[in-house]
DNA sequence: GATGAATGAGACTTCATTCAT
DNA sequence: TATGAATGAAGTCTCATTCAT
């Protein structure tokens, strides 16, 4: 298939993939119809096939393209070097990956509801844990915090997090932290 | 319409659920066809409209009949007024409940599957965490745990468990209490 | 899938084969719909993927199934050892031959349609050029036919039945044994 | 609408019925997209529409403006007064037919596969049929060809030649004129 | 109680055609 | 002249559901 280029193709790429986020995360993406996401978007059904070869490759352009990975990256870049106390930067971290999930509920629905997206999915929690793991091990390796099973601890923050988000539940992300590092409140 | 009644009409019923439950978990509620779960079941797709309105209805029966909470009620009661310590009785609780997670992979599944399936799936974490919450606050009142937000505990513990089970990476439960209660150990 | 068993089950199935080579003769294999055989064959669309997979396996089965070979056969058979004169004979074999085809010309037809069927056609000629070839060569053996290209005069006799019966202007097959057997008349 | 005009127009009209030509031919007439037209010609699928109605009018135009009667003709006026044996002559004459059918395969493809090109292809046959017989009545009449049935001849000898030059499998043609006219030889 | 042929609605997708640029 | 984004109609196929047997 020859894909549209150019600057107004690229704008309606985009606003095509907008659509299909939104309708995809509102009725799961087998319950949302190419017509759905046609609508939409204000056009016709055919038009999604300049842009996309199936339905399918727009749940996985979604899946990749505005997957979470990049932005996760992002964070662990932020706050590496961070000399504030421990607890004060998990704190933004995980506050910072709140907002994340927060900014990209219909993202989140969609890795959820996407049929076979079980590895995605995972590959975010998967990277999540990792960035929170490795800052602590960073400091208790320099001291600042209590030696610990980092992993769990990484896993059980990301998590409760995550639920939470997830349930429309927010958790309090200091009172989260007060609870694990309460000696360094 | 005139259900079947009787004893083996009542085998048959729960027969049919199996098939759905099996079906729906393995390719998704939208995945799986009437044809699916028929076949999974034995028998043809007109009989399952003898016992269930619609396939949509074989879901609602799944997610009610089903649903964790029958056995969430029986932890809460076995559990309630145990004398050993508080960490060793949460240790117990928490891994009920996992295993109560792992035995219903199935079911969470067609939980996250199906779209209408949020309201269940709220409801089960909140009758976790209050179920989790309550113990805690028992035991801060009885002034065997520090006083802490046993709400926000409860929350953490519960997400922490039901995310790596249903990702398939179980958590390390007595790893975890110790997390969060190190002067128990 | 699990196609229909039982005696009305056959019977439907051709029933509908009935209607696709009816409708493919006269529309094409490609100008006929799939809506369109299901009308001719007073049913809905859906029905015929209870029978087939696919169009395209109607039309496969069209052309295995009620192709030209067997009848092919039983022309070769029936005139094997025939005591009659060898003009005669052929005058008979090219005079059955000229009539299966036209009791079969939508057969022919969807043979000439269906996209990539030029191997199909092409076995049909061969077995006809063959069963023609072979009668030839044993009269001539026999010394009954003057020594000739029994091959070429096979190719030939064939394809002036066959082109012009399918042309809807049959040819007089005896006045065409006579051109290439004169002596014989 | 007005049609291009001017000497660039014609050759890419010429063009543009090439690349019809040559689609048609390799994928049926169904089978090609305007865009696979298109894409041959190195245009977009927009441009035709300056040229041609529809779809369905190049195929007409090809029908008829690039038909085998306007090269017919010229072989029935080059051989007219030869005054070579008929058998030679009538060699001739076919095999520049024969060559005439394989240098225009894909024009017989589109005949075959056009559905409406059955009166176009009948056409032909007759055209080709009445070149034939017609010669062959001459050489009769001037005595130099015993008395037979010209018209039945010429329709066989014609079928002989186009059948198996359209399926691949070319006729040798002075041995089908030795069939024919064995005195000749 | 159970079957399975049949339906009807709707899903995904393709493609000839148009039209603003 | 030429482009190619966009449309609308239609095509193939699937599937939940019904109903005569």
């Amino acid at each position: 298939m020859v894909r549209p280029r150019g600057e107004q193709a690229a704008w309606r790429r985009e606003q095509l993939l907008d659509a299909a986020l939104r309708m995809f995360a509102a009725k799961g993406v087998d319950g949302a119809t190419v017509k759905d996401v046609a609508q939409a978007a204000g056009v016709t059904p055919g038009l999604l096939y300049r842009y996309f070869d199936s339905k399918e490759a727009m749940v996985e352009t979604l899946l990749s393209e505005r997957g979470f990975l990049p932005r996760l990256r992002e964070l662990r870049e932020r706050d590496h070097d961070d000399t504030r106390p421990a607890t004060e930067v998990l704190i933004g971290l995980l506050e910072a990956f709140d907002r994340l999930l927060a900014d990209n509920a219909e993202l989140m629905a969609v890795f959820f509801s996407a049929a076979q997206a079980r590895a995605p999915l995972a590959g975010l929690v998967d990277q999540g844990q990792r960035l929170i793991g490795d800052f602590l091990a960073e400091r208790v390796a320099a001291g600042e915090l209590r030696p610990h099973d980092t992993a769990t601890a990484a896993r059980t923050l990301f998590a409760a997090v995550a639920i939470n988000r997830r349930l429309g539940t927010p958790i309090d992300v200091a009172a989260l932290v007060g609870l694990l590092f309460p000696e360094q409140g």
